[in-house]
DNA sequence: TTCGAATGATTAGTGCACTAATGATTAGCG
DNA sequence: CGCTAATCATTAGTGCACTAATCATTCGAA
């Protein structure tokens, strides 16, 4: 075990529990419940654990990392934008540009004609890093053994899931 | 929009990059990228957001909620032995019991005939709230829609990534 | 048996993510 | 026109997650 993620125990062994037949399902639920959401946070967990020795290289963090692509595709931004792509509350992103900037990959100034919005732009040496970073995905898919179609299969499926969480519009109606 | 997670800007329309041949893959993956990574850390903090309306009502946050998970399954254990089961460091660990502790769901006291190792157990408060806890995994199936072979379909899904993460025994073989 | 290495837990320090509150600017309605 | 309401960003405060350092205890080998 070297960086990364602590292993996961195996624990597929339930010690009572037997006698009960009704609630058997709903008995094993708290186990298996811990299974999705734990899953998926630890699985949050390792792949962004499996991109530090990466993103180390070119002095990223993962969620600075995705700021930074976030400007490669469109460079002058304004906070409210790069939250709203990023779906992140301004308050998150705010100490972040601030880092970003410290780092001289963006600078941070007021827009002219609209004194409340910031006008979030790459340096010179951010946009240059771009060069760099391409070859991220690359390593990555080849770190985790993954095809670009399982890759595009995996983003479907947590899109999905994301909907999922997304309350219906019968759900909150208004009130 | 209520609680839960800022909206995610659809934006799948690139705006150059449409003469190159060659690296066309590899300029479209600083966007491809963004999705398995990006979705993935947004699935997992929508789903815990999910839980959040849920949660409050049990007096516990996601953490929290899984180390009670833990211990519902065995009661007096130590803080390596927790830490092993959520895959986190014991520095995680570590203050989160202390506000269970303040909540009055645990108690913390060294084991007896070791002192190293901390005895976290139960109270009969926390040994209790199970029983509300049992509710949990049925309300938030309905609440994401999901069916309990979808959700133990991905949950099998994310054990996969989870195992991709981890590095082959030809990457560190020792050294 | 004693002393160094290993183990178990905590603390310090950094950064991310959220809610709530604040401050500043702009928009828009009366 | 002027004032209220909305918008944009930041700050304060809480909690999670990690690394590195610290401290206590126990193990194990010379």
């Amino acid at each position: 075990m070297t960086e990364g993620t602590p292993a996961i125990q195996d624990r597929h062994v339930m010690p009572g529990a037997h006698g009960a037949q009704d609630s058997q399902a709903a008995q094993d639920d708290l186990l298996l419940e811990q299974q999705l959401c734990f899953a998926l946070t630890v699985a949050s967990r390792s792949v962004v654990g499996a991109y530090k020795p990466v993103l180390d290289r070119l002095g990223l963090t993962h969620p600075q990392y995705l700021v930074m692509l976030c400007l490669w595709e469109a460079s002058p931004r304004s906070v409210r934008d790069i939250s709203d792509a990023l779906a992140q509350e301004p308050a998150t992103i705010s100490p972040l540009l601030r880092r970003l900037e410290t780092a001289g990959f963006i600078t941070r100034q007021r827009m002219e004609g609209n004194e409340r919005t910031l006008d979030v732009r790459l340096t010179p040496r951010g946009a240059a890093l771009r060069e760099q970073a391409t070859e991220v995905p690359g390593i990555m898919m080849a770190r985790l053994g993954l095809t670009r179609e399982q890759v595009g299969q995996l983003h479907a499926t947590m899109m999905d899931l994301i909907a999922a969480t997304r309350p219906g519009p019968d759900d909150v109606p208004r009130r």
